[in-house]
DNA sequence: TGGAAGTTTTTTGTTGACAACATGCTCGAA
DNA sequence: TTCGAGCATGTTGTCAACAAAAAACTTCCA
């Protein structure tokens, strides 16, 4: 006799490792600040906050540091990367580069319909600008992005932007932090929607590789003068 | 009284953690084709092996599957990842766009003494078709690659590049199995090479890009018909 | 003979303990 | 007081053993 009825339909019946669990709740707890950056990562204590050995917990580590969130100096702990300017920079200067990749193969692939969901999207974010709402516009900006990469039809693409973003997190809600640059942003989210839809491959790619560095100089910019602090 | 004298100038006396020197032994016997695609691992016997213990191995499969060369099913094993012709489009898709921001970015950047030793590189590589050595060209053509990924200056870019190439380079030997397609790819380095040194920044990325597409796409067009052994 | 239930064997996931290393503190001598 | 040697403490790296799951095998019955 099996040992357990399970809901047959959407349930699975696997207990995902606890290291992935593990990782996962600590990716979120690095981007959500609850581990500040370059904090110090007590292993014995979050094994007692999450009630495991610390077998799990150091492979979830491992991984946290493959992607590039946690840094381990031997025999002496791990911390949360520190993201400097510099690094920051480097990281939206590739991320440009992908993202013009995906708006490139966007423009070849998408279909009607999705190119009609975007455009809603954009006007979402129009929306949002003239009733000055920040946290609305970032999420659909964000949204837009992801919709992007999504349309490219490209799993490694997807992934290596995952990778690179979860990196920027921290930071990116900075990027409209002025009203100039916020402007600025929309305009060049319009001119994109624009490409995609008159299937211009060149000008999509273009356009939005100048908007992800242009958003990740502006967040640069303002991590580099210290006195301004973002309100 | 410290227990041991240690060569103090260069010698730094810090033993690497073990997981680091086993992921790395890993990695080469994946590349190797020592454990080939798809080879069951078997924990136990690489432990004896190694003469080391389950915990460093199993962190070591842990960051080789964030790096894709491993793939881990829970309760069930882990596995050297499979690469199938879609991915490897796919992963070449992304290397174009990576390369072709190294491209620019070396165009913009890299002094002119750095050229002058790329040039050379590139005469290796017309020497190498002209006297038929595939493993010379072979070996020319990487390090022009890696080249142009170091001139780009940006550290985000080297690593992910890394990553990835890292995915493709148990099959990349093959990309220049037909003369007429290795013709191609010397003519598609020559303009590359021309392009660097007329700092003509839009032609050397175009062209870099091309060049990996095409060369990927050899790659996976001769994975595709099941028939053609690589000779 | 074929197949299903039950049992053994193998393999994976997790734990607690131990060893190695780094850090902080105490104490004594210059 | 100041500096360094030596000890104490805490943290990290590794191990071997246990628990749980999957795979392989046996046995029994139709």
């Amino acid at each position: 006799m099996t040992t357990t009825i399970i809901d047959s339909n959407t349930q699975r019946f696997r207990r995902r490792p606890l290291h992935e669990d593990v990782a996962e709740y600590l990716r979120e707890m690095i981007t959500n600040e609850t581990l500040p950056e370059g904090s110090h990562i007590d292993e014995s204590a979050l094994c007692v906050n999450f009630d495991i050995s610390r077998t799990p917990l150091r492979e979830a580590l491992k991984v946290l540091q493959a992607e590039g969130l946690v840094s381990i100096e031997p025999n002496r702990g791990s911390h949360v990367s520190i993201t400097k300017a510099d690094e920051l920079e480097q990281l939206f200067e590739v991320l440009s580069g992908i993202e013009r990749l995906a708006a490139e193969l966007c423009c070849q692939q998408a279909d009607a319909n999705s190119l009609k969901i975007f455009s809603r999207l954009q006007a979402q974010m129009e929306n949002a600008f003239a009733n000055n709402d920040r946290s609305k516009y970032f999420s659909a900006c964000q949204s837009a992005h992801q919709m992007v990469i999504q349309l490219a039809g490209n799993k490694i693409l997807a992934t290596t932007h995952r990778l690179l973003v979860s990196r920027t997190r921290r930071t990116r809600f900075r990027a409209i932090a002025s009203k100039s640059r916020w402007k600025q942003s929309v305009e060049e989210h319009r001119a994109l929607t624009a490409a995609l839809i008159n299937r211009d491959t060149q000008q999509a790619g273009r356009t939005l590789a100048n908007h992800v560095r242009g958003s990740g100089q502006a967040i640069v910019d303002h991590l580099r003068k210290p006195n301004s602090a973002p309100k």
